[in-house]
DNA sequence: TGACCTCGTTTGTAGCCCTA
DNA sequence: TAGGGCTACAAACGAGGTCA
């Protein structure tokens, strides 16, 4: 488990972190437009975690120098970038103090080291930032398949079955349909009661929620918001709804998982509406 | 052969100075 | 003024040398 380092929900990330980071590390990728020296190489090391995991920083200056001496500098950059600076009292926020990046002690041999890789802040944050090609996306799913375990965890078999629609979750690690689902067009799919729902089941913990519970909220997202696709395109209606029912079809574990959601949305509403009816003169 | 010492490596913390 | 370059320092550990 990450230790020192608390995210919020949904909602704290949409409303505090994106904002945040994005005015301190740039909001679009620095192959695109720079803005500064520091955002390059705050991209360039979210950019390392994202395609080879958690690695400690000697191990992420390895990936361009060979020298120890080279190495030897690199790493102390690549530490001030993680952990910010105090300098003449002031301090500058770090990757981890902003909830971007998370540490974990793991004992090697007799040796403990820190090794650091993306929190679920980071991956939406490098998603949606740093313009990641499909192989990209591919490779972060790999590596942090246990980290959001119900999407990234079966990427290869959500691939089989969507395609390049996988990869709508660049788009909607923008923030897309989370707070302004309303824009989506009303159907009978009650998308809107699902993601507003959603917000409601983990409002509690805006300021802290475990990685787990993150990694739920995200993955119900994500599942829905296939759905509103299929709400769009007339034409594609029955296409979409059908490769959206065969990932929950060919996967019991999945399908218990997302439908006790659904149920649990559902009585929610429902238990809401009879105390209504009890009211009722 | 075992105890001890030295040196290098890896990881980590902190601060000063310079520059764009 | 923020960020980069550089340095000093420390802890833990392994490898190798020295000595009784």
């Amino acid at each position: 488990m990450p230790e020192n380092t608390t995210f919020g929900n949904l909602q704290s990330y949409r409303n505090y972190t994106q904002p945040t980071v994005k005015r301190l590390f740039g909001d679009t990728s620095f192959r695109k437009k720079r803005k500064s020296k520091h955002q390059e190489n705050v991209h360039k090391l979210l950019e390392a975690l994202a395609l080879h995991g958690s690695m400690t920083t000697w191990e992420i200056a390895q990936l361009h120098y060979s020298d120890i001496p080279a190495i030897r500098t690199r790493e102390k950059e690549l530490r001030r970038l993680l952990v910010g600076r105090k300098d003449r009292g002031k301090k500058s926020l770090g990757v981890l103090d902003v909830g971007l990046v998370v540490s974990e002690k793991i004992k090697i041999k007799q040796n403990i080291s820190n090794y650091y890789r993306l929190s679920l802040h980071g991956i939406l944050y490098c998603l949606d930032v740093l313009g990641f090609r499909k192989k990209d996306v591919d490779a972060m799913a790999h590596n942090y398949e246990k980290t959001l375990p119900m999407v990234f965890g079966k990427w290869g078999y959500l691939k089989s079955i969507l395609d390049n629609d996988v990869y709508r979750i660049q788009i909607l690690a923008e923030g897309l349909f989370l707070d302004n689902i309303h824009i989506t067009k009303i159907s009978k799919i009650p998308i809107f009661e699902i993601i507003t729902y959603l917000n409601v089941k983990y409002q509690n913990y805006y300021e802290s929620i475990s990685e787990k519970d993150l990694a739920d909220q995200i993955s119900y997202w994500f599942y829905t918001t296939l759905l509103i696709h299929s709400t769009m395109n007339r034409k594609m209606e029955k296409t979409e709804l059908e490769k959206w029912k065969k990932i929950f079809a060919n996967d019991k574990k999945l399908k218990r998982w997302f439908f006790g959601f659904v149920k649990e949305t559902s009585k929610f509403y429902s238990d809401r509406f009879d105390y209504l009816k009890i009211l009722e003169p």
